[in-house]
DNA sequence: GTCTATACCTTGATAGAC
DNA sequence: GTCTATCAAGGTATAGAC
């Protein structure tokens, strides 16, 4: 079945986000499909090839969720960003950056290619974001879009770490906060 | 030695900032004291002793930072702590939070209690330090001194990891904007 | 305190039958 | 496509000699 390929890329992401890249094992994604490892091997020869099929999937729904927010107003399109880490959050996941940017030297180089490609369309798309914000007067901040968009960025992947370990309203606070930054 | 024991927590340490607590392993600290696995288990039987060591020792290296600058001024001590973000960017570190974070689901649960008390003593003496300072009038910022803190801690945590995806510039910019803020 | 030696387990991965 | 069977490698950890 495709679907199987499917399903052991969306296990294999959520595996990610929840235990590490390097925590999870094929026997974290077979047991649950009720199949053998062998399976998964067939679908994905080596762990690099599954890490990048993952980090396509990702890349690839961003993309789509861009796409899909282009003709609302600027502050909305941010709102739907923080909304898509919010539902990480209560899910008790972490964003695929905020997993795998620790683990970034052990990573085969595919993955890190990968990696910064997402990591480069999500800060150029909220560049682009704010820019245009600013002109509408819609946003409302001082100095360079793209040093503002890393510090979103920064601030969203980090609430997650963050709430981990101190608690789940770390992300709340923070999030509000970022928006009473701009608006 | 003794000595041995303190080059065992600091290489752990180091460690953990490049390649992940699950990534490490026994052979990686072994190799470079020239000694054998059996060596490093005597001093650290499990892994979970080690990880609490460099806790332990993460820990009261903070508070002794924070108590060796009491008698500054509130800014210059919030520069000190910015300073030693910068070392660890420079050295090509993450923060122990920043690396031990992903993986929180996967530690022991020592490891998870040492992790949560270093933030909470981060978070406290950054929040205390926030509304000395803005008493002052040395910082300027709007809302809760708490929610701030958790804002810089965010930021700085999260700068380190991006600056080993997306480039070394990240920390620089995000750590400028963060002081531009409330100064 | 450090060594040799080794037990035991998990992991990623492959070969070949069905 | 999925299975059984198996492998080599590497990991944590322990026992006991020196």
């Amino acid at each position: 079945m495709q679907d199987t390929r499917e399903k052991i890329v969306g296990l294999a992401d959520h595996l990610i986000k929840t235990k590490g890249f390097n925590a999870f094992s094929y026997k974290d994604i077979s047991d649950p499909l009720a199949i053998k490892n062998a399976a998964v091997h067939y679908y994905f020869p080596s762990k690099a090839d599954l890490g990048q099929a993952v980090l396509d999937q990702e890349i690839s729904t961003l993309e789509s969720g861009i796409n899909s927010w282009q003709a609302l107003p600027e502050d909305q399109q941010l709102r739907h960003l923080i909304a898509s880490f919010e539902n990480k959050c209560n899910s008790h996941m972490v964003c695929i950056m905020g997993s795998l940017s620790p683990d970034y030297n052990t990573l085969p180089v595919n993955m890190q290619e990968r990696l910064q490609q997402f990591s480069a369309a999500v800060i150029a798309w909220l560049t682009g974001l704010l820019e245009n914000g600013r002109k509408k007067g819609i946003f409302s901040f001082r100095g360079d879009a793209g040093d503002r968009a890393l510090i979103i960025v920064s601030n969203l992947l980090a609430s997650l770490l963050l709430s981990r370990v101190i608690g789940e309203n770390a992300f709340e606070k923070i999030s509000k906060q970022l928006l009473d930054d701009i608006l």
